[in-house]
DNA sequence: AGCACA
């Protein structure tokens, strides 16, 4: 009972402090603007803005006591009041000795991100897609993603605060764009602030976590079956098992998508036996069907996710299909078996316009001589054409410039392969003359190589 | 216009 102070709340005088309690700031004033106003009288060496219930209050400290009776002092006696942005501001010592600054670790620029990804759907955004949206701002060296109280959040771990920083501001409050999501997923929203982890803990690869400096970490127990065999991608989806039919679904469908582009692009791993188009839930698919599942898979590894054509238009996306021996009933414009000793059919898709240069489409050429797909097709060759990644996110300042950093050891199982075409005869076409699209942009791919430009026809200018 | 989220 005998517990409450005396000591009146207030007091018009004060015992000198070297900590000074400033109210009436404007708002939002920044700690330089408090190291502003006290330089002249000292050395500050803390400060904390923001406080109280208005959150115009603020706290500067000196480094020597002096410092703050010299303040005090002078606007006691000054004609004019210490002002800040031209608003009066008024002083006094505090009545603490000095500022605990209880900044939380999301206060302190650190190398590593805590992420919350907001949304009804946040949990089936992949670490992929994470780790994409995050690597257009430097080398991302680790992902650990976990359930809270506050959601799906993920730890982006960067080298340095810099980059995270230049991150966290470019994409705090924004949304995953829609065309890294697959169509099940809603709006993702990014929350971002900084962890206080400098180094995380990666134990395995997995759907939950990843270490992109080193690959040869092992992969998660939980991710392969009895067999020895991978189950479970890396991105935690389930692998669906390899097929020598490929199933195509065409997004952004701006320009028609023929049979015989679709051919055309296809035949670059191998022959195409048959192609069947169809409409589905409006959109355009098509089963692509190969001789040998190791042509499907190299084609649906170097494929997925690129665009058809220059801009972002008919980006495909590829799964394996049920199907191995697809049945064509009729070749016409949606439906084709080039297995058929149907000269007229040989002879239209080889007299085609070379559209991919001076290729010509020779299947049984590309079936002797398949096309390999060394490390050294890494060799970026389309750093003109970068977009910039956050045109997608209406962002109006121009973010840094993607840095495509390389990665030390390209993880297989995720990396984008780099186009297959990009080295061969005929040049990849060059950003220029296309139609722009209104919202519609390229992430950078991990490697460096844009992930755009399959094949550029030439009727499209 | 009066002291720092617990």
């Amino acid at each position: 009972m005998a517990s409450v102070s005396s000591q009146p709340q207030f007091r018009y005088t004060q015992p000198p402090s070297k900590v000074l309690h400033l109210r009436n700031l404007p708002w939002e004033c920044t700690e330089e603007e408090l190291i502003e106003l006290g330089k002249p009288f000292g050395k500050v060496v803390n400060t904390k803005c923001n406080v109280g219930a208005n959150r115009n209050q603020a706290f500067i400290e000196f480094a020597d006591l002096n410092q703050a009776i010299a303040m005090i002092s002078y606007y006691a006696s000054s004609s004019e009041p210490a002002q800040v942005r031209g608003k009066t501001v008024y002083l006094q010592y505090s009545n603490r000795q000095e500022i605990v600054n209880n900044k939380t670790a999301a206060d302190v620029a650190g190398n590593v991100l805590l992420v919350t990804i907001e949304g009804p759907d946040a949990r089936l955004v992949s670490i992929d897609v994470l780790h994409l949206v995050f690597s257009a701002f430097g080398f991302v060296h680790k992902i650990t993603t976990f359930e809270k109280t506050a959601g799906f959040q993920a730890l982006v771990q960067f080298s340095d605060a810099e980059t995270a920083t230049s991150a966290k501001n470019a994409l705090d409050g924004r949304s995953i764009p829609r065309y890294l999501l697959t169509e099940n997923v809603g709006p993702c929203t990014l929350r971002i602030t900084y962890s206080g982890h400098t180094d995380l803990s990666v134990k395995f690869q997995s759907h939950r976590s990843r270490d992109y400096t080193n690959p040869y970490l092992p992969v998660a127990p939980s991710a392969i079956d009895g067999s020895g065999q991978l189950t479970v991608g890396l991105d935690g989806k389930k692998l669906e098992p390899e097929s020598n039919v490929l199933l195509a679904s065409i997004e952004n469908m701006q320009y028609a998508v023929t049979l015989e582009v679709l051919h055309m692009v296809f035949s670059s791993f191998g022959p195409v036996q048959k192609i069947a188009m169809f409409d589905k839930n409006g959109g355009v698919q098509a089963l692509v069907q190969y001789p040998e599942i190791q042509t499907a898979v190299a084609a649906k590894e170097a494929l997925e996710g690129h665009c058809i054509y220059d801009g972002g238009f008919c980006k495909l996306h590829l799964s394996y299909s049920r199907h191995t021996d697809l049945s064509i009933k009729v070749n016409n414009d949606r439906s084709r078996d080039y297995t058929l000793p149907n000269v007229s059919t040989v002879t239209m898709v080889n007299s085609q316009p070379s559209i991919l240069g001076q290729q010509p489409s020779n299947v049984s050429m590309v079936t002797t001589n398949p096309p390999q797909y060394s490390g050294a097709q890494y060799a970026p060759t389309e750093q003109v054409g970068m977009p910039q990644p956050l045109a997608a996110w209406g962002v109006a300042a121009a973010p840094p410039a993607p840095q495509s950093m390389p990665m030390p050891m390209p993880m297989s199982m995720s990396m984008p392969m780099p186009m297959p075409m990009s080295n061969h005869s005929y040049m990849p076409p060059r950003y220029g003359n296309m139609p722009p699209h209104p919202g519609t942009m390229h992430m950078p791919s991990q490697s460096g190589l844009s992930q755009t430009m399959v094949y550029r026809p030439d009727h499209i200018q």
